[in-house]
Parts: C-alpha cells; sequence; structure tokens
RNA sequence: GGGUAGGUGCCCGAGUGGUUAAAGGGAACGGACUGUAAAUCCGUCGCCGUAGGCUACGAUGGUUCGAAUCCAUCCCUGCCCA
C-alpha cells in the first residue's frame, strides 16, 4: 500500500493537488517535502503532532521530510483562520521558541545521516530585499485572487494589514526557495493552509516552469466539529513542563466515544485493521480502546516510560487502589502544617481562587481521602499526613496527592 | 488627514446617571444520572469575607451626593472620503 492510500485511509488527507499525478510520483519516486511551522509558542501541540504523525509516515515510505522553522514567517504572522493579528514577537522569543520546537520534532521525525533536515526561512526571508522581491516575486501575484482567497475572508471583514497580507507571499517564497535549494516538490498543511501551499505551487510553476504538489490535512476536530487538543489551561501542549504527561494521559483518556477511532487512526502506528476492531467497541467496552488509545499516544509523546507511569497513576487514583507514586503531587513542607488547607490548594493552583475553593466545597465538588470535604476552614496537620500521603480529588477527574516533601 | 461607528467580565453581547458585580447566550466548572463517554436536568461562574467590603465596563483627568453611563484629552479598531 502507498503512503497516499495510507495517508488516505487513515483520515489525514483534505485536499491534494494533482491527485493522480502526486500518487503516482509518491510510488514510484522518493520525495523531499516539506513542511513549515511558525514558532508562535515555546512548545509545539496537538495540532502540531497530528502533522508530524503524517510526515513520519511520509518518512517511512522512504520519503525525505523538510521541517521548516519559520523564524521569517514567525515575525509576519499568518493571518489564516484568525480574526484578530497575531501578538508581536521579538527575536529573542521566536528564536528561543525555534529551538524548543527543534528538540520536540527530532521525537517524531528521524533526523539522523540526512534522512530529514531541519531548516531555517529566516536564513533567507530575512536577507530579501524589498524592491527585488517585489519585482522577482510581486509581480507573479494578483491581488485580486489573493482577496479571494479563503484564508483572507474572516479577515478582510475585520481588518487586515498589509504585513499579514505578506503572509501568503512568503510562505509562497519559501516553497519555491526549498525547491531550489532541496528538490522540495511538495508542500504539506494543515487546511487552513490550502490557499498558501497553492500560492507557492504555483509560484514555482511560473518562476521555474516546474510542477509541484500540495497536500493539507483535516485539522484535529471532535464529532461535533470543534478543535480539539484544548484543556482549561489552553493548548494540550507536548512539552510535559506545560501539560504533564498524566494530563496529556487523561485527555485522551476522556475523549468521546464517537472520536476513539479517529484518533486511534490519526495519532497512533496501530495497524488499520486493530484501529478498527478497538473503533467497533461499545458501551462501556470502549473504555478499553480509550486506554489504548491513551498510551499510544502518550507513548509517542512522552516516550512510553513516562506512558506506563501516566497509566499506572492513572489506574490507581480511578480504581483507589495500586501504586500511587505517580500520581500528580503536591510537596508539603513543614511550614504548612497548622495552615488552613484551602489556602494550601489555593496556593499550589488547585483552585483558581479561595471563593473558587469555597464554592465548589460547598457543592460537595471535592474530597478528601474518601470523604466529601466539609469544613472549609480544615488546617492542614500532621496526622494527616500520617499515612505518608492524602489524596484530594476535585470533581470526578481531578486528583491532588500531597505528601511530606 | 477629514467624517462616522465602536472599544463592557474567558468569548459573544445588552445596558446610556442611582434599584448594575453589570441582562441574555456560549464556553468552563460542580452535582444528579453514567462507562473517567455523550445527551439531559439542577447549580456555580470578579476578589476577600460572617455581615460587609474591595476592584472592575480602552487610558487618564473632570462634572456629580452618585458614572459603564455625562464632559475633555489620549490610545486602539471597523467603515466611508482623501
Amino acid at each position: 500500500m502507498s503512503v497516499f492510500d495510507t495517508l488516505k485511509e487513515r483520515g489525514y488527507l483534505a485536499q491534494v493537488t494533482h491527485e493522480e499525478e502526486l500518487k503516482k510520483a509518491l510510488e514510484t519516486e522518493q520525495l523531499t517535502f516539506y513542511m513549515g511551522f511558525d514558532p508562535t509558542a515555546d512548545s509545539l501541540h496537538v495540532g502540531h503532532f497530528l502533522a508530524l504523525m503524517a510526515m513520519s509516515h511520509m518518512q517511512k515510505a522512504g520519503h525525505r521530510p523538510l521541517c521548516l522553522v519559520g523564524g521569517g514567517t514567525g515575525t509576519v504572522g499568518d493571518p489564516s483562520g484568525r480574526t484578530d493579528m497575531r501578538k508581536m514577537l521579538t527575536d529573542a522569543d521566536i528564536e528561543h521558541n525555534c529551538n524548543c520546537f527543534k528538540k520536540q520534532m527530532a521525537r517524531f521525525i528521524d533526523f539522523s545521516e540526512g534522512k530529514a533536515l531541519m531548516i531555517n526561512n529566516g536564513d533567507w526571508l530575512r536577507k530579501l530585499n524589498y524592491i527585488e522581491l517585489l519585482r522577482d516575486v510581486g509581480a507573479h501575484f494578483s491581488v485580486n485572487r489573493m482577496l479571494a482567497a479563503e484564508c483572507y475572508k474572516q479577515r478582510l471583514e475585520r481588518g487586515l494589514t498589509f504585513l499579514e497580507f505578506n503572509y501568503m507571499i512568503m510562505q509562497a517564497y519559501d516553497f519555491m526557495e526549498l525547491n531550489r535549494r532541496y528538490g522540495c516538490v511538495l508542500e504539506l498543511g494543515g487546511d487552513d493552509q490550502w490557499s498558501n501551499i497553492i500560492a507557492g505551487v504555483e509560484l514555482i510553476r511560473r518562476k521555474e516552469a516546474k510542477p509541484s504538489y500540495g497536500m493539507t490535512f483535516n485539522l484535529l476536530t471532535n464529532s461535533e466539529g470543534k478543535k480539539m487538543g484544548k484543556t482549561a489551561k489552553g493548548a494540550l501542549w507536548l512539552d510535559p513542563k506545560k501539560t504533564t504527561p498524566y494530563e496529556f494521559y487523561q485527555y485522551w483518556r476522556n475523549i468521546a466515544d464517537s472520536d476513539v477511532e479517529k484518533c486511534l487512526a490519526l495519532l497512533t502506528f496501530l495497524p488499520m485493521d486493530e484501529v478498527r476492531r478497538l473503533g467497533s467497541y461499545k458501551d462501556e467496552k470502549i473504555n478499553e480502546a480509550k486506554k489504548v488509545l491513551a498510551f499510544e499516544v502518550t507513548k509517542l509523546v512522552h516516550g512510553e516510560e513516562e506512558a506506563l507511569k501516566a497509566q499506572e497513576a492513572a489506574q490507581a487514583l480511578f480504581s483507589g487502589k495500586g501504586n500511587m507514586d505517580n500520581a500528580p503531587t503536591i510537596n508539603i513542607t513543614d511550614a504548612d502544617f497548622g495552615k488552613k488547607l484551602l489556602d494550601i490548594l489555593v496556593d499550589n493552583k488547585v483552585f483558581e481562587s479561595k471563593g473558587a475553593g469555597r464554592r465548589l466545597i460547598a457543592q460537595n465538588g471535592v474530597s478528601i481521602g474518601d470523604d466529601k470535604w466539609t469544613d472549609v476552614e480544615k488546617v492542614l496537620t500532621i496526622e494527616d499526613l500520617a499515612n505518608g500521603d492524602m489524596i484530594i480529588r476535585k470533581g470526578k477527574k481531578k486528583f491532588y496527592r500531597l505528601i511530606k516533601a
């Protein structure tokens, strides 16, 4: 089976240029392809992970990935699908973020022996000369056509700056540059990148008189069409400091029944037979599939050891028995004894504020061990930790284990 | 630069001198029901707190017993004109 079919079967593909040609090329040649990542944060998130999975499938099929970090485009900001202008990042931020991205990508893409390359478009974009660029590239872009592009639609209603309007040109230029330097003939991206990708394909055709291709992936959405990978704290990050492996595991453990099969196909390497088998589970049994999903995804992102720990912690917490060592922990120092438990938990961000904590307690939303917490004024004493730890349960699914540091 | 419409809580959005911590909706959170699911129902949803207080409606000043609401200046955004 060709990668193209694999990607299609697993549900990655949204749109493709020249489908038949590309499919044939992917079957008969080793292509160099690229995908761009704009350094808007200091960690990749699940949306990127989805894309990296697709790239990994491609690499496994013998094609060469180029990971382009947007040291240049990041300064401009992609307006696609945005209702407001991105925050301007400083050069230092961008460099820092690019470095963070690089480290994380190495988990999913094999960069050894030149099997994949990491490239920064700042290397050429920052050197561009305005007049030259205008004459050389600008002449090939029709403003009328750009304005009609889907990616600008929303922004035309709410305001679009010239800076952001140029993003498409930068991205098209990147593709052309990669085509010249590395023989890159295929650009991948989220489906929101479609307009930008075809702009590049077209630019290469005009300037280089060569064919090139574009392929976009479906954004990771749930069965209701909403973006997945959002948590109360924002995105579901791949950086364990921003989203712990346990939280990460729990996110997938808790997804809707109707999304299990899709996620297994997109976010794990399990064979499709297995994916379909797990996805067909009904009612309570589908929890088995969710466990597999959570474990597999966590393993890919954080490694097997962390995945096992997360799994163990979840099992211990939800069943009330087993090894609690890996549960989310709050360290208690001697100075904490004698303080109000509520205050300690607020300090540790278990509650957003004392008021929020009080409300939760009043609503019977918090337990200490197996008992509902009723006394808001409770003071933490040494006896509370006499058995080694104290489990605080917030709502149904959030657990915190207090232990003496 | 000129004209004009705006800037309200996580988001959308009502409010145009006191009864407004600010309608309504969404999101989120808790409870019931369950399967660590969905749907549904109930509740909560600025901060501190017993009462009560404090901080908030782009920013800064001002008018007033009292301002999100009135005035001035400034900043930002949309639209039209140049």
